[in-house]
RNA sequence: GGGCGAGUAACUCAGUUGGUUAGAGUGUCUGCUCGACACGCAGGAAGUCGGGAGUUCGAAUCUCUCCUCGCCCA
């Protein structure tokens, strides 16, 4: 053996071996098994998925050795709208726009990207020695997954439980599709607050009106007063005139109107403000020949829509302020009120805006038709598998953050007017009558259909949507294939804190909706990796670490290379390159992967964000050289005997705590505390068996026991530095710790 | 506004449910080319456990309160 010890080559040397086994323990009757988190085809793998997909592994190799049939699925996700905007991206480069290609060449285009971001993850992931089995890889768009996508669809349309709604969505004007509650992202801002004049209808007096959106009053219905504000008791039922447009629009009582806010006049623009949308249709605005009516008939409420699909003033806007950006819109109108004389004030006011979490750019609620999943009941069967603890949270405070979304859940938006997804399977005949199946014949077949002309709908699911059917749809539902009958429900889910929402709770309600099972049993919630300032990484932060770095190492001009290319704002590079400089003044060492998963574990505690240190990668990389020269120390000694025989005090003590250790990590697992877990074999190994029983073997010569106890501390460290134990099991005992 | 979480050594964090002198890794200091390991060995320094009050024989841990910071939902 090596003085020193060389991750890297051993590592690589295992990687070829296993990511062409297959490992089973497909004779036991017990199951352990779990579905990775599919990992999006966007790009590469970063610090998040490592570490997750440690815990996976170590579970899944822990449960193997205990002669259960382990399982881990392993997969991608399709990622609608994050994938096609790479693509989108890539294109734009070249000056290629997707409406240049049309969908179906788009759509060739992804696949392309989809391949080679596909090799980029399922390289890294079998360069990390994950135990999974590559014949079983599934991808969320491939036929299986995507069978069970219609077959969702179709069954939630026709038990009532998916419709089409014509409502107020969040819309991404630079997408130019609905994006859903959970993909907008606030921020607050300083902004303003505008005091605005609207003159009262056959009087002399204005109404001043406050309001953050300026932009969006020629869509304004109405003006609403809190009804125990005394200064407009007398107002109400009157109209205003909406300065511009000349609308007629009524000023109406409505409770929710809060008097210490502003002018306590609150503008109504129910084509543009979600609170104003249900005022609107409580009071049934609508408008004949320029003036709003209010009404006590529902069906009577129309919301007036001054945007297009980008955002920009459509016909309902009178000219000079048709056919501008909504932000150009806002400049102008301030300056034609403050011309007319007609803009009262100009505070400051902090503002919340609804960004899209992709595409970053301003959120416009819009009026559309789109497809939504009903909630309610669905959410409810979910709340009480958590509630009777059939379904687990670790740590368990989780439950208190799934319940509060959970009780307030709404109706989920599915439908996206993007291209690279599941589309649709509703047709329109020309009468715009929809009619849902799996495919055009079958909806002919069961709507009993005449040879009328059909058009399947141009929509795509959201990327949720598949992925909440993902525990069954990857382990072969609906088929009723042996791994599904085996392995489902999971045991486990090991997942970010962050997608509780997006996905915990979606695949809770769609496996109870489907297969009448929980999907899992335990959620083992993580952390999320931050640099070790405890800021999130991003590219334009320019403090991102890829994994595959700590194993090999960087030199410091490749690591600020990577850091300062293909940036967003170039401008902020060399802060960057400075900023990298200074803190890796010599680049990042060779680490290796088992010192990598042990860090992680250990890192692996009850917080929520988890500054990612070398000082703790640097620590596990000395204990595995110290694991690697104690086995080379024993190698020196002749294999005497099979199995450890208590011969002297230095023999039970050592067993004693070796027994203690076993039974204490074994807790830690089954209580999903990896972190204490891995203390407790480094303080082992190093503290015990190293300072302690090899320095007392040395001075008795009582050496015998040396050989069997490493290779029993070998097993239990296995599931902690997979390569390193595998590499010195073959050495010393020419054997395999899992075949 | 509602909810959740954090504040412990220079740094990054544990503290497994109230129990002796509060732990780890990294860093730091002193001494070691001693036959596994300098990614090491032997020693050492380093903490008013955010502030205050309370419960208790006993509090980093429980209760209250205040301060600072972070996240999520409206």
């Amino acid at each position: 053996m090596d003085k020193q010890y060389h991750p890297v080559e051993i590592e690589e040397k295992w990687v070829k071996i296993w990511s062409n086994r297959k490992v089973s323990n497909s004779n036991s009757k017990e199951s352990f098994s779990q579905v990775i988190p599919p990992p999006n085809v966007t790009g590469t793998l970063h610090m998040g998925h490592s570490f997750q997909y440690a815990i996976m592994d170590f579970y899944t190799r822990y449960h193997h050795m205990k002669g259960k049939d382990s399982y881990w699925q392993v997969g991608s996700d399709h990622a609608g709208i994050a994938t096609q905007m790479v693509v989108e991206n890539n294109l734009s480069k070249e000056n290629i726009s997707r409406s240049d290609l049309g969908r179906e060449k788009f759509l060739d285009e992804v696949w392309k990207w989809k391949d080679h971001s596909e090799k980029n993850i399922t390289n890294q992931i079998k360069r990390l020695g994950c135990t999974v089995d590559w014949n079983k890889y599934r991808f969320t768009l491939d036929k299986g997954c995507s069978d069970a996508v219609l077959k969702a669809f179709v069954e939630l349309y026709r038990k009532d439980k998916i419709y089409r709604g014509y409502r107020l969505v969040n819309w991404d004007p630079s997408l130019k599709t609905a994006v859903s509650d959970l993909e907008v992202v606030r921020q607050e801002k300083e902004g303003f607050l505008w005091h605005i004049k609207y003159q009262i209808e056959d009087s002399e007096n204005h109404l001043i009106v406050a309001t953050t959106r300026p932009e969006t009053m020629f869509g304004d219905m109405a003006i609403a007063v809190n009804p125990d504000d005394r200064r407009y008791n007398e107002i109400i039922g009157k109209n205003a005139i909406l300065p511009f447009v000349g609308r007629k629009i009524p000023i109406i009582a409505e409770e929710y109107v809060d008097m210490a806010f502003g002018t306590g006049c609150l503008k109504i623009t129910p084509g543009h403000d979600f609170n104003d949308y249900e005022i609107g249709k409580k009071h049934s605005l609508h408008e004949i020949n320029g003036k709003v009516f209010v009404s006590d008939d529902l069906s009577k409420f129309e919301p007036i829509n001054i945007f297009n699909e980008d955002a920009w003033t459509n016909d309902n806007v009178p000219e000079p302020f048709r056919n501008l950006d909504r932000f150009k819109v806002r400049k102008l109108v301030l300056e034609n009120l403050k011309e007319l004389d007609l803009l009262e004030k100009e505070e400051k006011h902090n503002v919340s805006i609804p960004r899209g979490e992709r595409s970053n750019i301003v959120i416009e609620p819009k009026l559309s038709h789109q497809w939504y999943v009903k909630t309610a009941e669905m959410a409810k069967k979910a709340n009480e598998a958590v509630k009777k603890g059939d379904i687990k949270f670790h740590p368990d405070n989780w439950i208190k953050t799934y319940f509060n979304w959970m009780n307030n859940i709404e109706d989920w938006c599915i439908s996206r007017q993007i291209w690279w997804g599941h589309r649709i399977p509703a047709w329109y005949d020309e009468e715009k009558n929809v009619y849902v199946g799996k495919d055009e014949s079958e909806v002919r077949e069961y709507y009993k259909l005449d040879d009328r002309e059909l058009t399947q709908d141009e929509d795509v699911l959201d990327t949720w949507f598949s992925s909440s059917l993902w525990p069954f749809s990857s382990l072969g539902w609906p088929e009723e294939t042996i791994d599904f009958k085996k392995h489902f429900p999971t045991s486990l889910l090991v997942t970010g804190f962050d997608i509780i929402f997006f996905w915990v709770a979606r695949m809770m309600m769609m496996s109870l909706e489907f297969t009448n099972q929980i999907p899992f049993k335990d959620v083992y919630v993580t952390g999320l990796i931050r640099d070790e300032n405890g800021q999130k990484m991003s590219k334009s932060k320019g403090n991102i670490i890829d994994p595959l770095d700590l194993v090999y190492g960087i030199t410091q001009d490749e690591l600020v290379q990577k850091r300062t290319s293909n940036l967003m704002q170039e401008s902020i590079a060399q802060k960057i390159e400075k900023k990298t400089r200074n803190q890796f003044p010599k680049g990042i060492e060779s680490y290796g992967t088992d010192a990598l998963r042990m860090s992680f574990f250990s890192m692996a505690t009850h917080t929520k964000d988890i500054s990612f240190e070398f000082g703790r990668l640097k620590g596990y990389r000395n204990f595995c050289n110290k694991v690697w020269n104690a086995a080379r120390f024993i190698e020196g000694y002749p294999s005497e005997s099979e199995s450890f025989k208590a011969q002297n005090d230095d023999d039970k003590w050592i067993f004693e705590e070796f027994i203690k250790t076993k039974k204490q990590i074994e807790k830690n697992i089954n209580d999903y505390r990896l972190d204490f877990a891995v203390n407790e074999i480094y303080e082992f190994f190093w503290n015990k068996f190293c300072d302690v029983y090899i320095e007392k073997c040395k001075k008795s010569g009582e050496t015998k026991n040396l050989r069997p106890l490493l290779k029993e501390i070998l097993h239990v460290l296995h599931p902690f530095a997979p390569f390193l134990t595998e590499e010195i099991s073959d050495l010393l005992f020419k054997e395999s710790i899992i075949e």
